[in-house]
DNA sequence: GCGCGGATGTATCGCGCCGATATAGTGGTC
DNA sequence: GACCACTATATCGGCGCGATACATCCGCGC
């Protein structure tokens, strides 16, 4: 998942460390943060599968009086042919499809990239997902009627108000996937 | 935090590891699920902490004509002393409170065991947490204006209306345990 | 001209939890 | 008596987290 955004994230320009963990943090807007004991890991794992290189730094000017560059040592890292190959199959994947896969908001952070009859399958395969813990919870709240735990139904019930925005909003976007252009909203007559 | 919801478990009943997390997945609400591959660890670790103890199991009816019980092997576990002791301490402490803490749902969960002020505190806490998380995404959709990503931004917005609606459920929440006795809804006059 | 704090930047370690997988006894049914 | 769904325990590799460490760069006040 965090590679996935990587890939993401370098398919657009190159990057090193520190501004990928900001441009993630802005990209999936807080809503995914990943610490840097997630991200350098995976940045290796990504070199060792030739999916990204490092790039040789010349971001600052060269040492020019020998010994020492301007900036302090940072790692660029730029994606390969593979890497651009791999993103490509991560996009077209839609992963397992439970109402607590994260993957769902990494791609769809990546949707401007993707092709449109893929938005859509994900889209819909994030709606049955979260229908089916909607019921769940609807199932669960019915089910133990009275006798269920008051802070514990409370928390259900939270939780079925969620799930239920989350549908209507799926729903919305659905819809203007099917329409599109109409982004800017109907025109007041 | 795992350990912490199965103390909790215990407390109410021995139980043994399927059981347990059949349980979890009822009391939590689906909010958390908890897989084996994380269950039985954790019961191995508060075992070897003296936390909770193997209970030797008689649930079906012993042998009688020796050799082999009625029931198949399972491992019956019982909360000890110190196990109980542990589960106070985590009840009274709040964690790191940021957004994304799951442990406020297992926390809630227990409710009914913690006592008034406790509740009020991480009530509180998660407010502060969610509150903060909710300026995030109003400065970071503030600030993106017009240029952000059309799906980041719609992303941001869910993940907006969400803790405003968490905010206002804790809210309620808060008041209502400021004013007890309230629970069954007012009398209509 | 100096110290200081805050942002920049890379890196590692232990550990909790997950998903997949293996194994096997139990009970009902056609 | 074959089959299947459920009960039940267990392990393995791997991801991501939080804590921690360390070094540089830069503006600020004094």
């Amino acid at each position: 998942m965090l590679e996935f955004a990587i890939l993401g994230l370098l398919l657009e320009a190159p990057m090193h460390g520190y501004e990928l963990r900001k441009q993630l943090g802005l990209r999936l807007g807080g809503f995914r943060a990943f610490s840097y004991g997630s991200l350098y890991p995976a940045l290796r794992r990504l070199v060792r599968a030739g999916l990204i290189v490092e790039d040789p730094d010349r971001s600052g000017s060269p040492p020019a009086t020998g010994g020492g560059w301007s900036r302090r040592a940072r790692r660029v890292y730029r994606i390969t042919a593979d890497g651009k190959e791999r993103f490509a199959e991560l996009l077209a994947e839609s992963g397992p499809q439970t109402w607590d896969d994260e993957s769902f908001g990494v791609h769809m952070a990546f949707f401007s990239r993707t092709p449109a009859e893929t938005r859509m399958r994900i889209l819909e395969g994030r709606r049955r997902a979260v229908e089916e813990r909607r019921e769940g919870l609807r199932a669960a709240l019915a089910r133990a009627g009275e006798q269920i735990d008051r802070y514990t139904r409370e928390l259900h019930e939270l939780g079925l108000d969620t799930t239920e925005r989350e549908v209507r909003w799926l729903n919305e976007l659905i819809e203007r996937e099917r329409h599109p252009g109409d982004d800017a909203g109907p025109v007041r007559p």
